[in-house]
RNA sequence: GGGCGGUUAGCUCAGUUGGUUAGAGCGCUACCUUGACACGGUAGAGGUCACAGGUUCGAAUCCUGUAUCGCCCACCA
């Protein structure tokens, strides 16, 4: 209550318009938001603030959960907490590529030499897209995303998050390359990354490997296909397949041990219809006798459970699909027959779809195709950014352990989960489920082109042949390096791919391999230790639900290698954002509304208060009219302010007038019961009780206790009496009101705050309890919400007769036990509700009873 | 097939460990230009808390089952 100034600045008209403008202005000068780092780390509160992905606009879920965090971020700040809140930007990996070929009509073609006077087409073609080198196209993607960047910091800027803008990183700038490729070689050096040649989920038109994280499953619609295969004995058996292209990858069939009609058949050999391959015939428990025929063919690769019989039953491999989703050229030495060869030679350079077709012509011809195909409509894994079904191809990638193929790790970070306090808590199931079937190690190696290189080179044979099992690394020191454009220490340049000389590897990391590090990089691990600990583990990680499984998995792995401890202590996972008719909004849908619209149709306080009033956890709809609620009170704020300041600001001094009224102790008593619930809920991540509870209590104050001390905060003794009791408790509950508002509204809050105070409410401390229950004394909340009863059922009465609320009343009767009982604030009440007499009757009845006698009506 | 979450007024949602007549806002209706606020204010109508059982003196709240919606996972021949 001190140092306050008694020259107000209350505008006549208060208003909203241009209010973000001025404090962005104001914040940004000040350094309100700064973080100390001088504090130690039990006085700091540090955020693993998401890096949003920098591939074109962004979207109003973005400012939902975005929000969420700013109102944690604040709340901590104001309760004095040196606020560590830093901003990062996703730039690398897919989207940015795709971006950066439809913007620039670009392709990335890594056999063209670098041009430096390159510029792109000032027109670009979709359809002829010109091709540069990796080094040309890396140069604009970053040109591109430094752009976007821009753009985004101002939304963020115009939406109020309290980020302390001198901390920012890029994952794909010179400090995320150099952190992922440190903590990728040391998770080398530890075994924990490796290198392995085996079937992989690949995507055929990226031409990249995918990982399990990134699958999801799309029904598309198929047939079985039922196919003769031929027996020793002359016999045939008949299996059904989805995927009769790939005949000629087959290696085995399969059936259940426990199966009768195929015993005998186990241990024996088939021969392939089309190619005359003979194929052993196996048992295996996977094998359902269920489907299809209850047996099955075993092409290497056509889902993942051929893999897993492949590897379990050590089978051959017999690939015919490529990289680039067709059949390859050569067919598998195991076709011998020239009838085989020839029928190989119609799929050869074919799409997967175009062998299907061919595939089924011929069979059809030869009679080895049983009845008509059935159509069925079955789930077909995707790479969850790809338009076409995932191949299994046989490369040599880099994988990370995660407990898909060690239990002991598996364990390990299941402990780390429940180490974890998760908001709210029922998301850490999906955490448990993901983590416990995971039926792989994760695989982080890409072969695209804009990313995060592996910092690895293979020395080259006298043959030219690379080997794979002596990479050479380059020192931390150097860190970042590309190995495609500079050589490994001990050669030089001219020795890149010849013999005896050296290669550099070719793919870049997994997106996620470097976003799994984002506490790190924004932290500045190996970089500035003295700020790492600081502020690692966080405090808490804010993200989506949809990427427990990625990015949140994927930082606990990195962290429990590292450091051995978890990244954050707490993460808050938002819901999503459902367009009104309650679909999840996407792009492809069209039904995106762009945030900066909204934010200048209601201002961004009010959207504020839209993404608020959504808990964490739950998905909300996108919704105009609780913006317009948000509006409604962000200007009620602005105008109660005015009211109180210029009725009671004369007594803003630096000693104020005791609160001496029982309806003035009682609002505070209330007062108090609010700071102590908002501040439980905020503790608990609870931002929407914290605003509901605040919310409602200030609508109350308003409609209620202004209206019944209006009269004597006017009049009244000018420094001490009723009158100033009345102004002391305008001025204390005003003051908490602002700064609870204050982690929601911030643009108002700090407008309002500024007309009677020094400084920024956001640098003021978070309303104490115990200090409005000290100015409260014994105030009794039920003396405040009686007297509001019997002032609403005035109200009511004249609402009834349709007369205006100033209309005189003559006479009020309150009814019920011990109402004298200083239970209704006597001389208040007559001033609201304009009435001539007041009187009490004591009644056995619990129950309060009003009448109103109202002057007769003229007509 | 397994799991997680939801189902409360026309709409969007609260309802804190079970405790009187279930709350708010929007929308709707009526009224009021009252000296903070017409970018207002006051009041009103509107709900068998998805359904069926059970526990209990008492259930929107706890238990069981069903329906339904959303999401995730699964070895999808």
């Amino acid at each position: 209550m001190t140092n306050r100034s008694r020259s107000f600045r209350v505008p006549d008209k208060p208003s909203l318009d241009g209010i973000e403008a001025k404090w962005v202005d104001v914040w940004d000068e000040s350094g309100v938001y700064h973080f100390d780092r001088a504090k130690s780390r039990d006085e700091i509160f540090s955020i693993d603030t998401p890096p949003p992905t920098v591939s074109g606009a962004l979207h109003i879920g973005h400012a939902f959960s975005y929000t969420h965090t700013d109102t944690v971020a604040r709340f901590q700040r104001m309760r004095g907490k040196s606020v560590f809140y830093p901003m990062g930007w996703d730039d690398n990996g897919l989207p940015t590529e795709r971006r950066v070929q439809n913007y620039y009509g670009v392709r990335c073609d890594p056999s063209i030499p670098y041009d430096p006077d390159f510029s792109p087409p000032a027109k670009p073609d979709p359809k002829r897209q010109v091709s540069i080198s990796r080094r040309n196209f890396i140069e604009l993607c970053d040109r591109l995303t430094a752009e976007d960047e821009k753009v985004f910091e101002n939304v963020w800027r115009r939406l109020g998050l309290s980020v302390d803008w001198r901390y920012t990183y890029a994952t794909i700038d010179d400090t995320s390359r150099a952190a992922a490729q440190r903590a990728f070689l040391r998770n080398l050096a530890r075994g924990e990354a490796y290198m392995s040649e085996a079937p992989t989920l690949w995507d055929v038109t990226f031409r990249t490997a995918v990982a399990q994280a990134e699958l999801e499953d799309r029904e598309r619609p198929s047939a079985f296909h039922k196919l003769a295969f031929h027996r020793a004995d002359g016999g045939q058996v008949h299996i059904e397949t989805t995927r009769p292209e790939l005949l000629a990858a087959c290696v085995a069939l399969v059936a259940h041990p426990d199966d009768e009609r195929y015993r005998d058949l186990v241990g024996q050999t088939v021969r392939t219809p089309l190619f005359g391959v003979e194929v052993p015939v196996k048992a295996h428990h996977l094998a359902d006798p269920e489907k299809g025929s209850g047996i099955a063919m075993i092409c290497t690769f056509g889902d993942t459970t051929d893999v897993t019989w492949w590897r379990e039953l050590q089978l051959e491999t017999r690939a015919i699909v490529g990289w680039d989703g067709r059949v390859v050229a050569e067919p598998p030495a195991a076709i011998t027959s020239e009838e085989g060869r020839l029928a190989y030679g119609r799929l050869a350079g074919a799409t997967v779809h175009t062998a299907r077709e061919r595939v089924v012509e011929m069979l059809r011809e030869s009679g080895e195709l049983i009845g008509d195909p059935t159509p069925i409509t079955h789930p077909v894994k995707f790479y969850e950014k790809g338009d076409k079904p995932l191949e299994i191809v046989t490369t040599r990638q880099w994988y990370i352990r995660n407990g898909g193929r060690d239990t002991d790790i598996r364990e390990a970070l299941l402990s780390r989960g429940r180490e974890l306090a998760w908001y709210p808590g029922h998301m850490r199931s999906r955490y448990e489920h993901w983590v416990e079937g995971l039926n792989g190690d994760w695989l982080i190696s890409r072969q695209r082109f804009f990313g995060v290189p592996f910092p690895v080179w293979y020395p080259l044979d006298g043959e030219g042949n690379p080997d794979y099992e002596a990479p050479i690394v380059p020192y931390e020191a150097a860190l970042p390096v590309d190995p495609s454009s500079e050589a490994p220490a001990g050669y030089t340049e001219d020795q890149r791919g010849r013999p005896g000389g050296f290669m550099g590897d070719p793919d870049i990391m997994d997106t996620w391999a470097t976003s799994s590090l984002t506490p790190q990089i924004a932290g500045g691990w190996e970089r500035d230790n003295d700020l790492f600990e600081r502020v690692f583990p966080m405090d808490l990680r804010p993200q989506g639900q949809d990427i427990i499984r990625t990015w949140l998995f994927a930082t606990v792995v990195r962290s429990h290698f590292e450091h051995g401890t978890v990244p954050w202590r707490s993460t808050g996972i938002s819901g999503w954002i459902l367009d009104p008719d309650r679909k999840k909004m996407s792009k492809s849908k069209g039904n995106v509304v762009t945030p900066l619209d909204l934010l200048e149709r209601y201002s961004s306080d009010a959207v504020r208060y839209w993404a608020a009033s959504g808990r964490l956890g739950t998905d909300t709809a996108l919704d105009e009219g609780q913006m317009k609620v948000g509006r409604r009170l962000s200007i009620k704020i602005l105008n109660a302010s005015k009211f109180v300041l210029s009725v009671a600001g004369e007594d803003a001094t630096d000693a104020p007038a005791a609160v001496t009224e029982p309806l003035d102790r009682a609002m505070l008593a209330a007062l108090s019961e609010v700071v102590e619930d908002a501040t439980a809920a905020f503790e608990a991540y609870d931002h929407t009780r914290a605003l509901e509870h605040t919310e409602r209590f200030f609508w109350e104050f308003c409609d209620d206790y202004l209206e019944l001390v209006k009269a004597r905060a006017y009049d009244g003794d000018a420094t001490t009496g009723a009158g100033a009791s009345a102004r002391a408790a305008l001025l204390i509950a005003l003051s908490a009101l602002q700064r609870l508002f204050a982690p929601f509204l911030p643009f108002v809050a700090d407008e309002v705050w500024s007309w009677w105070n020094e400084g920024s409410v956001h640098a003021a401390s978070w309303p104490d309890a115990a200090e409005f229950r000290a100015a409260a004394q014994d105030g009794d909340p039920a003396v405040l919400a009686t007297t509001s009863d019997v002032l609403r059922a005035v109200r009511k009465a004249k609402s009834e007769r349709k007369l205006s609320m100033r209309a005189e009343v003559e006479r009020v009767v309150v009814r019920g036990k011990n109402v004298r009982n200083a239970q209704v604030a006597e001389g208040d009440l007559v001033a609201a509700g304009r009435a001539a007499e007041l009187d009490f009757e004591i009644t056995g009845d619990s129950e309060l009873t009003v009448d109103v006698v109202l002057p007769a009506s003229d007509a």
